[in-house]
DNA sequence: CTCAAAATAGAGTGTATACTCAAAATCCAC
DNA sequence: GTGGATTTTGAGTATACACTCTATTTTGAG
């Protein structure tokens, strides 16, 4: 008697994966480049190399390849705590603008989509959470250094301080010869107003 | 010998005013509330309750109707300055906070078009004009207010306003019940870390 | 009231989209 | 090599879009 390996999976030739692969990257520099709407079938499967049938061959409908692309560049926005001791939130901020400078085509996926498809369906829903995950991180490291906040002040700087970074990745995103990064440390790190 | 008044302007009954009205309308609510996408023709018809011969009988074409309704939008943002003295940083963000809530529905199509529609076409170089124009008077603000800095720290300093300005006002898209005003006032009046 | 100009209706055009399907080509364990 | 499973093709379907056109109705100055 003979068990296949991963019963009740389907065999898949090293042709297909490769091709699945080559469709999800073309997916992911068309969202990057022209955002969800000009992200059409045609245009991935022209990038891809390959016809419509392929691509249905290997995804459900053109949401999959997109929503597969767009969680990555979600989860990619913040990385685990290092080790296990909880972030700082100059930690924070250096992650985020290492993920803008470091992985530009994902995080132009990820900017074009918080801002053109949030408001829509599933992906707007994977979009929420994100960000309500987010503020929660970023209150938690503004509470645990400066002990004087209670909770709703805590998570009001946190949403500033996200409300910023993600503005000026905005501006970055109109223009990529926008100083993202010196512009993110200025803003953390000197008051807005003279006092 | 009988001039007629405004010789060259063609005659308008007032049905044709009055539906051209109803369809900028529909179209200001429409873009405010699912975006230069779900503007369809179909849509803005229904919602003003008219055909598309009569659509095309007042505008040329679909983003005639669209650029009217956005251009008003920019216009709103920023009010002329107060009598002839130029403004201060103070009455620039309160300009913006009484833009925001006291005009949400023009505030609504504001923010969805500098957000999808900024990377393509003639609404994309209005848009960036008009961030260029508000980036300068924001700047110049600040450098009246803070004399110790030179134009290129005043500019970031804009940016940075504005960017938070940008991304707090992009919240309260997504959730109504965000108060955008007690954020948009602590941020420029709270230092965001301890020092 | 009259009648030309203006406004409207509504079917129709062309194009782009996401997606399907049956047949042909390709792969790879045996 | 062989043959069944997998992958690829490319024409085809259905739908939605912006926009057009002609016939009809409505308007309002004389």
């Amino acid at each position: 008697m003979f068990f296949p390996e991963r019963k009740g999976t389907l065999a898949r030739y090293q042709a297909g994966i490769r091709t699945e692969a080559r469709i999800i990257d073309a997916t992911r520099e068309l969202l990057g480049e022209v955002g969800l709407d000009g992200t059409t079938l045609k245009a991935i499967c022209d990038r891809a190399g390959v016809r419509a049938g392929s691509f249905y061959n290997l995804f459900a409908t053109k949401e999959d390849a997109v929503l597969r692309v767009v969680k990555d560049a979600i989860r990619a926005v913040d990385p685990h705590p290092a080790r296990d001791a909880p972030d700082s939130l100059h930690e924070l901020v250096e992650a985020y603008i290492a993920f803008v400078t470091g992985q530009p085509d994902v995080a132009r996926v990820y900017l074009k989509i918080a801002i053109s498809g949030a408001t829509n369906g599933s992906l707007g829903d994977s979009m929420k959470r994100h960000h309500h995950r987010r503020v929660a991180r970023f209150a938690a490291a503004i509470a645990r250094e400066n002990s004087g906040l209670d909770n709703g002040e805590s998570e009001a700087r946190a949403e500033i301080v996200l409300a910023t970074l993600s503005g000026l990745a905005f501006m970055w995103l109109l223009d990529p010869a926008f100083d993202f990064a010196h512009r993110a440390r200025l803003a953390v790190d000197v008051p807005l107003v003279a006092h």
